[in-house]
DNA sequence: TTTCAATTGCAAGTCGATTGCATTTGAGTT
DNA sequence: AACTCAAATGCAATCGACTTGCAATTGAAA
């Protein structure tokens, strides 16, 4: 995320101290992120908790936020990559790995074909899911 | 799902009413189903909405029943067939279309032989979301 | 039929997320 | 630089999917 009041403008959403707080904190990031991280890494700032819920929601609708179910106990976002990618994450300590192979150009292509319903595809969710090898030890 | 009884002995689970109602609503649909919808199947037996989260968790945990996330405002289940497949979702009416091509055994092999933190995959998730022809119709 | 862990129903609780509303503010216009 | 107003914000209340505690019931093994 190259200057962050110039995606903004960009996008012509309102430059606002929340938009600038939160995309900060995402691009600092490179894991996805819940709501409850983001308000624990509002250092200063003090931006109310439904104040980060509807800024987060502007920036999925305006397509530069991505959201992902991880199987976790919240929802989790992250800043929609110039790479495309989605994640592996260990069902017991919720440890993360990127990964960038998801084919879906052609799957999608192939399911599109075939189907009678649907025309188009807009988005979709991939995501793995396994024990990380430093969980593996633990249990034997 | 053969006989459900025999399923259930097999898993070792107790044969109980709320299993053989669930499972039983699940067998007749071919769709990913709701608890709130499960309940509204329940013609005239009756089992209390806590008792069908705990048996579908049952379910879940003897992997016969998968979860998964539509987008949608509650979890949805279905039993796991043995055709593996995913689902293509409407984001407008919620219209569902199943497919089979994942390629999960080629891009998990590839992933886990790049990993140095995961060794297994265990599961996976993979929905595509778009609009449906009848929805695109509608909003010119 | 005896036994007991598993299952169930009911009520209450949890907690992530949403909503209503009055106030403030970003940014375009005069 | 002041004016204007839709958009954004904070606070409190609320929603609603899901969970939990507990006493009563029940499936199934002995
Ligand atoms: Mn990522
Ligand atoms: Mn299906
Ligand atoms: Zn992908
Ligand atoms: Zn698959």
């Amino acid at each position: 995320m190259k200057n962050i009041v110039e995606t903004l403008k960009t996008l012509k959403l309102k430059v606002t101290p929340a938009r600038i707080a939160i995309l900060e904190i995402f691009s600092i990031s490179d894991k996805p992120l819940s709501v409850e991280i983001i308000a624990k890494r509002m250092k200063d700032k003090q931006i109310n908790q439904v104040t980060i819920y509807r800024t987060i929601e502007s920036l999925v609708s305006a397509g530069i936020v991505g959201r992902i179910d991880l199987r976790r106990d919240a929802i989790f976002y992250e800043l929609i990559d110039e790479h495309h990618h989605h994640h592996i994450v260990c069902t017991k300590c919720g440890l993360l790995e990127d990964f960038e192979t998801c084919q879906i150009e052609e799957v999608s292509k192939n399911i599109i074909l075939k189907s009678k319903k649907f025309k188009m595809i807009q988005d979709h969710s991939f995501e793995l899911f396994g024990i990380c090898n430093s969980c593996s030890r633990k249990n034997v």
